[in-house]
DNA sequence: TGATTAACAGATATTGAAATCTGTCATCGC
DNA sequence: GCGATGACAGATTTCAATATCTGTTAATCA
């Protein structure tokens, strides 16, 4: 297939997703994206230095397009503690929606993440500047009260680990999942209220 | 050793979790155990059914353990918000003690918990309880307000488990796990917290 | 008599030889 | 000249033979 067009990282990349999904993490190899591309192994070798680089761009990928929906949501206006609630609800449904989806392909992705440790530690900075962001406006409109927008991120980030980090993915199936979601965002947009004026 | 004393449940789980330590869970085998003990395997096979059963108990050994100084706190007196605080800070020194002191051992205990994770359940569901009973003690004493101490006590084990899941001990090493604890406690405290009287 | 044992069958783990994969590079074809 | 190739060395994985372990039981011992 695909005879006549060049071969460019983005259509390796293509492949090994495929590749991926076929054959499992496990099984994937660098041989096997060549033949679905239908070149030499040497030719991928031209585009990605290794097989480990190959990896970590599909990772990147995977952060990549985890992130977009949500950073749409901390850039938008209105009032904050509503944007804030409707983030987290999003960034929950999201992993919630692609281990249920697609478990396998899921652990596949999670593996790929562990091991490009370094990326994922700049989506999480990313991720909590987006909330970081919210709360700052929050804080302008009078309706949240943090002494450091930045740090107060980070808790609600932690504090919602249960919910997002994929070390928990098997505790998602939990059927009382949305009122314990329910409870602790409640919670936590009480503790980030400003107190009424008088 | 130990000639003429009488084998016990009690003297097999100590020389279990002896033969843990020395070899480490996968290599550990109940005839390292028998031999621990000076016995045939046979032996060790009178008192526990099968080798699950034997690390069955001493996973409930260890949970029994953590959970011994925790129980103390929440049966304590005094003004619910100083204990709810000291409970969730003496769960977070007592695990992160435990991975940093001897991280092997630790991982060893996780694994043989995740088999008996029915245990697990309920030693998690009487953690819950002690923090709703500090709840409930709160709301007595005027100064948390809460709907269903039950479900708020869960939503904060839940907004805690960044700190005291072994699923995040890796990232206990932070160099900034103490600021991160103080920022979302306080900011869980600020949620429970009653509005002043007027 | 009741705990202990040694021998055993089936299940699981180890090991080392053979096969496959990764990453390189001299060569090819356009 | 430039991208692609296929043959190659060293690293990794697979697989099947072998060894060890789990759990049972009839025989032993005190």
């Amino acid at each position: 297939m695909n005879e006549n067009v060049v071969l460019t990282p983005e259509r390796i990349l293509e492949a090994t997703e495929d590749v991926l999904r076929r054959f499992g993490l496990a099984k994937a190899t660098v041989v096997d994206v060549a033949r679905a591309l239908d070149v030499s192994h040497g030719s991928v070798y031209r585009h990605f230095p290794s097989k480990a680089s190959l990896r970590e761009a599909v990772a990147k990928r995977w952060l990549e397009r985890l992130n977009a929906p949500l950073a749409k949501i901390a850039e938008a206006s209105g009032p904050a503690p509503a944007r804030l609630e409707r983030w987290l609800r999003t960034m929950f449904a999201i992993k919630h929606k692609k281990v249920s989806d697609d478990p396998e392909m899921f652990t596949t992705y999670l593996t790929l993440a562990r091991e490009a440790c370094k990326m994922v530690k700049a989506h999480k900075d990313g991720l909590v500047d987006q909330i970081a962001h919210i709360l700052s406006d929050g804080v302008k409109q009078g309706t949240f009260q943090v002494t450091d927008a930045k740090t107060s991120a980070r808790a609600i980030f932690d504090a919602t680990s249960r919910f997002h980090h994929p070390a928990h993915a098997e505790e998602w199936r939990d059927p009382q999942l949305a009122a314990r979601i329910d409870v602790l965002l409640a919670l936590l947009l009480k503790g980030l209220e400003a107190p009424r004026k008088r």
